[in-house]
DNA sequence: CTGAAAGCGCTTACAG
DNA sequence: CTGAAAGCGCTTACAG
């Protein structure tokens, strides 16, 4: 004689146990103004309860609101979820719910599931951590915003605060400070805004300082390249300082520059970027960048939404990375007469 | 004249196109059969005219089925969103749709946003990165699925492949084959089953073999707990073989080990667990594990899926992961004659 | 093999 | 300040 248990309450439920009709009880839930302070009461009590909750889909037909969002993973790339937790609080923090989607490898399955995607109507908007081909964006233009965190955007400037490449500046003035003449950047892949950024940070200070540069090599996050760069160098490169894309490369790095017999820092600065929880135990020590991601996250998500909203764009974020000094940052070691009287002469 | 240019179009639409009823459209596109070839492909051809998508609101609403599951973030964890790519493939093979609902860090909220989330009635199963209390996940019998990847089961076995510590029981056998004879373990938190696999595997391989043990230190997984570990031992520790329970912690038992003077491998040999991108470029090169995430993600979800559906439970993945050897293991260094002595009576 | 009709649970003009 | 009614876009017995 028990009710039909597998029956969830509905607003009509509710509405019974309240002695209200079921507009009402949605006029209650959903804030409309023009209740009166006791029916609001006795309606939330029927819910409690019932222990009622709104059926979103139904909701969701009505309004023809989704009040979702989709994060796009790559299949590989970038394995630090703090980031997307970020943008998972702030997005529950508005109202929307996130969805992982992930895109396949290949580039052509790849464009044709983000146009699927982006034509479903099932989202709202889009943040990606990939990049979006302008085909796949623009197949509606009354479609839903999409926000590419790997992205140049219309102006060619970059996108998100992925880029910002201050504190490559600041490494290598407090390098420069030290004595340091004579540099080397590691970069990452040229397909990321952020290494490219980097590494235009690098060039552009080593010129207003009129340092030397021994290039700009690698092109990969991976320690394979940074341990190849060092290998490659003449015996002659040091005393130098090495701006690595990443903390992964410049313990490559470390390691050639360990078998070649070269002492660290004394021989060979270097820094890196990320600060990876082992960063601050190798030997030396490495000087690295420490991101907020949860803070990018949050603030790319705002962004999001704020684009989806129609809102103006939020105050972009500010001091969410910093230099962390550590051992492999020095000056160089004292030289033989004949070769610092060689790097004084560049200076 | 021209048509509404907001309006998706529905079934209503495609039926009319086609010059059948909105039911038969249905039927086609659940794919119930008893459908004639000829109208099959009428309304087929009408729903590609329209570039007509079922709206999926109004399909769960009716069939009382979401379609869609949570992954449940810790705010702060795991960093490998790999596993996660794994696990979205699989639930969008089996077509379900993954959300990503992040957790707050106090335990009060966290358990409140708990029983909140699984008594929604939105998701048809959670998998949860973080460990779920038995209250908040007994709050319905009929309720969704509930699979935690840190948790025990019922039976007080491990839950899921994350705990396989067998490379544990090879290293040490290696270790010991090589002439290792006193070891030392140092865990992760005991808040993991993963740390906990791995510290049982370490103490039943220790005495199964006869060997000694300074004990099992250290439980967590900073590089911090593998340095002070270190730094603490009396220089009669070596030649001592440490069992790191992953490459951070063995990163700093390193620096703490060169710090002292200790040769690795001599001195000291050392395993982590992760294989983390650095790992191959330390001085010398970390011994470690890898484990094929993406996998473990996907076979998570399928358990998941099955479970949701009241099927058995897949096949467990195996050979999922595996040791990779490098510098930081090879025999100890001879020593001094009282010493060895000592070292070979206790063998 | 196909259609007419009901209904999933909500929101929202429109009355009163 | 509140209610009756329509309708969002689907699926699914029920007829025929």
């Amino acid at each position: 004689m028990t009710e039909d248990r597998s029956h969830r309450p509905t607003s009509r439920d509710v509405a019974r146990l309240a002695g209200v009709s079921q507009s009402t009880v949605s006029f209650v839930l959903t804030g409309r103004n023009g209740i009166s302070e006791a029916t609001r009461e006795r309606v939330l009590g029927a819910a409690a309860q019932l222990n009622y909750r709104p059926n979103l889909a139904a909701r969701s037909m009505r309004t023809r609101r989704s009040g979702r969002l989709a994060v796009l993973m790559p299949i590989t790339a970038l394995n630090d979820s703090t980031i997307l937790e970020g943008a998972a609080s702030a997005a529950q923090e508005a109202g929307y719910t996130l969805e992982i989607v992930s895109l396949p490898p290949s580039p052509d399955e790849r464009e044709q599931r983000l146009t699927e995607l982006i034509g479903s109507g099932q989202y709202e908007g889009f943040l990606s951590f990939t990049a979006i081909s302008s085909s796949a964006r623009a197949a509606d233009p009354s479609g839903p915003v999409v926000l590419s965190l790997l992205e140049f955007d219309d102006k060619m400037h970059m996108t998100g605060a992925f880029i910002d490449a201050q504190p490559i500046v600041e490494m290598i003035e407090r390098l420069a400070a030290l004595g340091h003449r004579r540099f080397l950047h590691i970069a990452g892949p040229p397909e990321y805004p952020s290494a490219i950024a980097r590494r235009d940070a690098y060039v552009a200070t080593i010129e207003r300082l009129g340092l030397e540069s021994l290039g700009v090599l690698g092109g990969a996050w991976s320690g394979e390249v940074g341990y190849s760069v060092i290998e490659d160098l003449p015996e002659s490169a040091v005393p130098l300082a090495v701006i690595a894309a990443n903390d992964v490369s410049a313990t490559g790095a470390m390691r050639a520059a360990t078998l070649r017999g070269w002492t660290m820092p004394g021989d060979m600065s270097i820094t890196g970027w990320d600060d990876r929880g082992a960063s601050a135990f190798l030997v030396p020590s490495l000087t690295s960048v420490v991101q907020d991601r949860v803070r990018l996250g949050e603030h790319s998500m705002r962004r999001l939404i704020a684009a989806v909203r129609g809102e103006p764009d939020p105050e972009p974020v500010t001091g969410y990375q910093h230099i962390v000094w550590r051992e492999s940052v020095a000056a160089p070691a004292p030289r033989p007469p004949d070769r610092s009287s060689d790097a004084a002469a560049r200076g």
